[in-house]
DNA sequence: GCCGTTTTCGGCCCGACTGTTTTCAGTCG
């Protein structure tokens, strides 16, 4: 029983308890458990162990004996009666956008209705219109729901996020009615990925942004227009753009407001009301009652914050995960910021599967300001990636050697990204990898073996001297493979004791570690490396988001191995 | 169902937009 199936089981009770009609407050506990159990960066299973459960936020008596029940069972006796009652078809429903459990039940029970596929025919039919509060364009409405959610939109990367709302605010901004505007939500986060684009703006002319907006060439759909917010679908990757405009003098709560996250935003909001004040997105005020109130922080994030006795929390942190506790006590983490990054180690060249040539690779670490770069092709196992022979390897580190040579303000290291062989043998023999600068080890092969399995060929490879790094440990790539499952607790003690560090994979495919499992390891005490696995020289842009994933890991300057100075470099990779 | 520096009971974030109403419920973020 995985974190993300108990995760599962809670949402989905959530959704027929609403559905149901049940409390309100009822359904957000189960919706808030599953969240933290989703964000949990270690294995729920430990925690029932150790009698941790009702530790955690949102888990009390009763969900923690629901755990012990899936953990020890695999199943959970209520929620099988739950199911009984609701077919899953009706489940379904609640995921069309606009259609909530009132109405989702209001056709279940009235008209049978108890699939997508029958409502969609219930619409095309005019079926809805005999129901009591539905009219014509309600129908319609719903009827479109269910076109959107059959071309289902996925979630997108954070970098085709930022590039669609930059050309969105450009375009804003070419009306001459914009006075600011910035992106905000999840993009801000700088969350790894993205299911809508938030901007928010200031004008004195809010309709009349509003219809540039609605009316822009970059929007395919309007889903929503009012007077100082409207939503639409833009036409590239069908993703929905929401837009606020609020005056000048709010900018600064409207911003924290539409950052979020909703988490956040619940407990900041909770936190205002403990001290006796009043939090919306149009500032903090004295008292809720609008004749009373006064304003006391509106303009900026920092006015509110400090209102609040609180230090500024960097957008990245703001998931409720203990940043607002942590900024209370002014005990935040100094965020590792993108020029504390002295050199990328994870880039692969000509020799194997990369499009640049090493001299290309050193004049693209050098523009980037680097101290030093590392130059990590595939061993010889790995043929589809022409990985080195050993005779090939040796060329290469000649080649390294006389490169480095000629150079004045950068060092380059010969690095390899080394197969872990399926028993934990390293894809070069250790006489090998000694010749080797820089070693980071991977898996490529035999993702099914069981968890034990693999585990043991990660412990196997940190436990190896010449091995300075695991290149993306947990080997999913977004939308396309699962990561293998591994022991995370076992992997992070060998990386911590033979100082072997992890790398969080900065390629959006991968972000492996992500950011709550680099958190997990550098609170045991493990460093973590940044790595672009640059296979040509766009991406070496990459490393700005290996930079926000450690930011949202809550990493500093000291657990970030590219932050070193070359001297303490080089003291880390003698082991 | 959770939670406690006012509380172990009685609260639980808050406002915009929509459609169907004639003051509001439902939905969303």
């Amino acid at each position: 029983m995985q974190n993300k199936d108990i995760s599962h089981i809670f949402r989905e009770i959530a959704k027929i308890l609403e559905l149901k009609g049940e409390n309100l407050f009822r359904i957000r506990a189960y919706e808030r458990a599953a969240q933290t159990i989703e964000d949990l960066p270690e294995s729920i299973v430990k925690v029932y162990e150790e009698k941790r459960l009702t530790s955690l936020p949102g888990i009390g008596n009763d969900l923690a004996k629901k755990v012990e029940e899936l953990v020890t069972t695999g199943l959970l006796n209520y929620y099988h009666e739950l199911k009984k009652q609701i077919p899953s078809g009706v489940i379904d429903m609640l995921g069309i956008s606009g259609l909530g459990p009132k109405t989702v039940k209001l056709l279940y029970d009235n008209l049978g209705i108890d699939s997508i596929e029958k409502l969609e025919k219930a619409c095309r039919q005019g079926s809805l219109l005999s129901l009591e509060g539905i009219k014509e364009k309600t129908q319609s409405n719903i009827l479109r729901g269910v076109e959107l959610y059959k071309h289902a939109r996925e979630r997108i990367y954070l970098h085709l996020g930022l590039d669609i709302a930059e050309k969105i605010i450009k375009q804003l901004k070419s009306t001459g009615l914009i006075e600011k505007i910035e992106i905000a939500g999840s993009l801000r986060r700088k969350k790894e990925n993205a299911k809508d684009i938030d901007i928010l703006a200031v004008s004195k002319k809010p309709s009349e942004v509003m219809d540039a907006f609605t009316a822009s060439p970059l929007a395919a759909q309007v889903l929503v227009k009012g007077q100082t917010k409207s939503s639409v679908l833009a036409n590239e990757r069908n993703i929905q753009v929401d837009l606020r405009i609020v005056g000048e003098k709010n900018f600064g709560s409207a911003l924290m407001y539409f950052t979020g996250s909703k988490d956040f935003n619940i407990k900041m909001r909770q936190l205002a009301i403990k001290k006796g004040y009043h939090l919306n997105e149009y500032g903090l005020f004295s008292d809720k009652d609008s004749f009373k109130k006064r304003t006391l922080a509106s303009k900026s994030e920092k006015e509110i914050f400090s209102f609040l006795g609180m230090a500024y929390i960097p957008p990245e942190l703001r998931e409720a995960r203990g940043e607002i506790e942590a900024s209370l006590e002014d005990n935040l983490p100094e965020l590792v910021e993108f020029g504390d990054i002295r050199g990328d180690f994870h880039i692969h060249s000509d020799y194997s599967d990369g499009s640049i040539s090493l001299e290309e690779i050193v004049l693209c670490a050098k523009d980037k300001g680097y101290e030093y770069v590392g130059i990590c092709d595939h061993s010889q196992s790995l043929k589809v990636a022409r990985g080195l022979s050993v005779s090939l390897l040796h060329k290469k580190i000649e080649a390294v050697r006389m490169i480095d040579n000629r150079q004045k303000n950068i060092k380059v290291f010969c690095g390899s990204e080394v197969d872990i062989l399926a028993q934990g043998k390293l894809d070069y023999p250790d006489s090998v990898l000694k010749e080797i600068d820089f070693v980071i080890a991977a898996i490529h092969s035999g993702f099914k073996q069981s968890k034990q399995e693999l585990t043991q060929r990660i412990v196997r490879a940190c436990q190896n001297p010449y091995v300075r790094a695991i290149a993306h440990p947990t080997g999913g790539l977004r939308g396309l493979r699962e990561p293998y499952e591994i022991d995370f607790d076992e992997v992070f003690k060998a990386a911590r004791d033979y100082n072997t560090a992890l790398e969080i994979n900065c390629h959006p495919e991968r972000m492996d570690l992500s950011d709550t499992r680099a958190m997990a390891a550098q609170r045991f005490g493990v460093k973590l490396i940044l790595g672009t696995d640059a296979h040509n020289a766009e991406q070496f842009d990459l490393m700005a988001f290996g930079v926000n994933a450690a930011r949202r890991a809550w990493l500093e300057r000291q657990d970030v191995i590219n932050c070193l100075s070359l001297d303490e470099l080089s003291k880390w990779l003698g082991k």
